[in-house]
DNA sequence: CTAGGGTTAG
């Protein structure tokens, strides 16, 4: 082989591979303004070593800056290849090391346009001849990204060794090719080459990144044999790919075993046991590493930070923070992150903004995308939209988990129009068809009351996975779709799809919605029978509901009492509800003191009794249950504005309410109303993304507020009074919650009528299964 | 020529 054959290849001197020499200074031209200050500083680096190496016998060695591209373009020495000079003292002294050790430099920061002009010296110079030289050059093309001209150059080797073939396969692993690792694994043994531990060592990663667990074992197995087990390098490798299959006891007792354990060894075993959520086994092995006066690096402070984050020990977290800054790791971006992540879970938003602002343009899209999820966890959704907006201001380019958090805010608020625009980010962004960001779409769109444009999110999906069908699904119980919820959850079944508990309770509360009682049951019944799924408290709470609102109050409290465990409020409340809608006194009675045994101050309870004392005539009764919820309830939450609300308009309203004075309810309902409506308008238009696109006109008065349900809960109007009920605000009377869905119904009067049941409405409400 | 890390959806 000659150095025409490498002449022959993509990267010759004069073919794509521009290298000019401009002040002395060798750059590869079309990379050129591409060039990062890294980049840059690493042709320094080269300058620097010329320099040395000539002793400073070019004399005009200057680098300039233009990082930028600059005037480059005028140039007359674009196509000026190698000057003379420049080649005598290049060729005259670049050795192989140092070639070796700029190629090694490429491959770890990923610099290819550097790597690619080493690799045209070495066809200049010769040295590509030898082996060390060319192996490097494979790994380099390798590591950045370029597998196919690495396994150009191991083809065109004259001697290949165990030492390129390693570089080869780690190539395919990092490139994510593992096939075609272990395929290159036993050619490499077909052709007499001998794997050594380096080998074992990629090839146990390799296992680890995918879910290879029986070849990962039959691996472990040989470097037990081939007595690799002294070498900690291969143990961790081992150590990891176990704590990625989950195997931990197999990763301690590796762990266990080690002779010596370095950095990597503590960092591996403590992430293994982060992935199986021992947080606090994590923690504790974290301090041990300590004890040994082993320094953590970035890696084990991540780590540590994302355990802390998950347990939220947030003077822990703090600390780890502290130490991140003592160490001088502060701004690596993700340790950031994972600081960022940890002062987001530990419920204080603003350290990870103030965290967020000082690693400036250093964060990434995860940093951001932390701080929304943070914001958005912490009720602080306004926020998490202005965050999202200045993310998009700055440029920072948007992935899945952006609109997955971004979306999750505009169905907290809920805002229709803010859903839109994100919505059309999503488009322009193309992650219309990713199926986190579909699922979250179908969720936003339910909750911001338009089942049409969620089920157009859901079959632009080409394949819907679990979560995908679970929103769809999900989405049709709460509006009331019980036929199509069903249709829905057998297509899934059809596409061997497995449901999960999720699908379940969405699937028996639609059955409960449409009065489909035994069907409902079959899907209790199947959950743990053919997909053996446990119920959880909620299942029961909806299968009480199934029952008692068909009128099965018997078989409900049948039901109730053959529960595994003691029934909590959670059961008791469908029942309840049941009774009330069934007129069952008797019942009602026994599930309210249930209720109150376990929650004591829920001011629903009595409002449910007392209006059925009332239905029933007993008028003394009812106010008994009015003076004891006067003097017990609504003591709870302190600090909360609303209850400060419902005290009062609860103070001006008790006596008698047959004289309550309805235009004033009327007038004082209002203003509290328009009050609301006002902060929801101002908190609307300041999180409005594109300004540009109009003022917010069409839902003005989206709210979602329990706290306001209970205000009229308490209220208790008697037959025939009318409120105004603004667009979109659906309040559950009876169980005093807001509708979570925004019905489309705007700007009509409802009339309280008949018990504060409202029949001309077809959905029930979602936490006490009355229908309105 | 080898080993370790952060953020989602119902």
């Amino acid at each position: 082989m000659s150095s025409s054959t490498f002449c022959s290849m993509p990267f010759t001197v004069n073919g794509n591979l521009k290298l000019v020499q401009w002040g002395n200074v060798i750059y590869s031209s079309n990379k050129l303004a591409a060039y990062q200050p890294l980049k840059l500083a690493a042709a320094r680096k080269l300058l620097d070593e010329i320099a040395k190496r000539t002793r400073g016998s070019v004399a005009d060695l200057q680098i300039t800056e233009c990082a930028d591209g600059g005037n480059f373009g005028n140039s007359n020495a674009i196509d000026d290849l190698f000057g003379e000079s420049v080649m005598d003292c290049v060729c005259n002294h670049m050795d192989e090391q140092y070639i070796i050790d700029q190629l090694r430099y490429c491959s770890s920061e990923g610099i290819l346009e550097l790597g690619e002009l080493y690799h045209a010296l070495t066809i200049k110079t010769g040295i590509w001849f030898n082996k060390f030289v060319a192996t490097a050059l494979v790994n380099m093309y390798a590591k950045c990204g370029q597998i196919d001209n690495g396994k150009m150059i191991f083809d065109r080797m004259s001697c290949i060794d165990v030492a390129s073939c390693n570089s080869m396969i780690c190539g395919y692993v990092s490139n994510g090719m593992l096939s075609e690792a272990f395929a290159f694994f036993i050619e490499m043994c077909y052709l007499d080459i001998v794997p050594n531990h380096y080998t074992y060592s990629i090839l146990l990663s390799a296992c680890g990144a995918s879910t290879a667990v029986k070849e990962g074992k039959q691996l472990h197995a040989q470097i037990v044999k081939l007595k690799f087990m002294a070498l900690t390098a291969v143990v961790n490798s081992a150590l990891t790919m176990y704590s990625k299959f989950g195997m931990i006891e197999e990763a301690e007792n590796l762990f266990q075993g080690l002779a010596e354990r370095n950095i990597i060894s503590w960092t591996a075993f403590i992430s293994g046991l982060y992935h199986q959520k021992a947080f606090n086994k994590a923690l504790a092995q974290f301090c041990l590493m300590r004890k040994n006066n082993l320094e953590p690096n970035e890696y084990t402070f991540s780590v540590a930070l994302s355990c802390a984050a998950s347990v939220q020990y947030h003077d822990y977290g703090r600390a780890l923070h502290a130490q991140v800054i003592k160490h001088g790791i502060i701004s690596m971006v993700f340790v950031g992150t994972a600081i960022i992540d940890m002062y987001s879970k530990c419920a204080e938003p603003s350290g990870a903004r103030k965290q967020l602002e000082e690693m400036g343009g250093m964060a990434s899209c995860a940093s951001w995308n932390a701080v929304i999820i943070g914001l958005v966890r912490n009720d602080e959704v306004a926020a998490a939209l202005e965050v999202f907006h200045k993310m998009l201001n700055n440029d920072i380019a948007c992935d899945e988990y952006t609109f997955s958090a971004t979306l999750k805010a505009c169905s907290l608020l809920p805002s229709l129009a803010i859903c839109r625009q994100v919505h059309s980010r999503v488009v322009k962004g193309k992650f219309g068809t990713n199926l986190h960001v579909a699922s979250s779409l179908i969720e936003t769109y339910a909750q911001c009351g338009n089942s049409e444009d969620a089920e157009k999110a859901f079959y632009l999906t080409s394949t819907p996975d679990v979560v995908t069908f679970n929103a769809m699904i999900g989405a049709y119980s709460q509006y009331g779709y019980p036929t199509k919820a069903k249709f829905l959850f057998e297509k899934m079944v059809e596409k061997r799809i497995l449901p999960t508990s999720f699908t379940f309770l969405a699937v028996i509360s639609a059955c409960s919605h449409c009065g489909s009682v035994q069907q409902g049951r079959e899907f209790f019944e199947s959950m743990t029978r053919n997909y053996g799924i446990l119920p959880e408290e909620k299942h029961y709470s909806c299968m009480v509901d199934l029952l008692s609102r068909s009128g099965q109050l018997e078989n409900a409290l049948e039901f109730i009492n053959k529960l595994p465990n003691e029934p909590s409020a959670a059961i008791w409340r469908p029942f309840l509800a049941g009774c009330r809608y069934h007129g069952t006194l008797e019942m009602a009675e026994l599930a309210a003191s249930k209720i109150l045994e376990h929650e004591p101050g829920d001011a629903s309870v009595y409002v449910t009794l007392s209006n059925m004392y009332v239905e029933a005539g007993k008028l003394s009764d009812a106010l008994k249950q009015r003076a004891l919820m006067k003097s017990k309830s609504m003591q709870k939450e302190p600090g909360c504005s609303w209850l400060e609300v419902n005290a009062k308009i609860h103070r001006f309203f008790s006596g008698d309410r047959r004289h309550i004075d309805t235009p004033k309810v009327y007038y004082k309902l209002e203003n509290l109303m328009q009050k609301i409506q006002t902060d929801y308008y101002n908190l609307a238009k300041t999180s409005l993304l594109n300004p540009e696109v109009g003022q917010v006109t069409e839902e003005k008065c989206l709210f979602h507020s329990e706290r306001l349900a209970v205000c009229f809960g308490l209220l208790n109007l008697p037959k025939g009074t009318t409120i105004r009920v603004f667009k979109n605000i659906r309040i559950c009377l009876d169980c005093h919650t807001t509708m979570k869905h925004i019905s489309k119904i705007t700007n009509r009067d409802i009339i309280i009528r008949d018990n504060y049941r409202f029949h001309h409405f077809k959905q029930g409400c979602c936490s006490c299964g009355d229908f309105w």
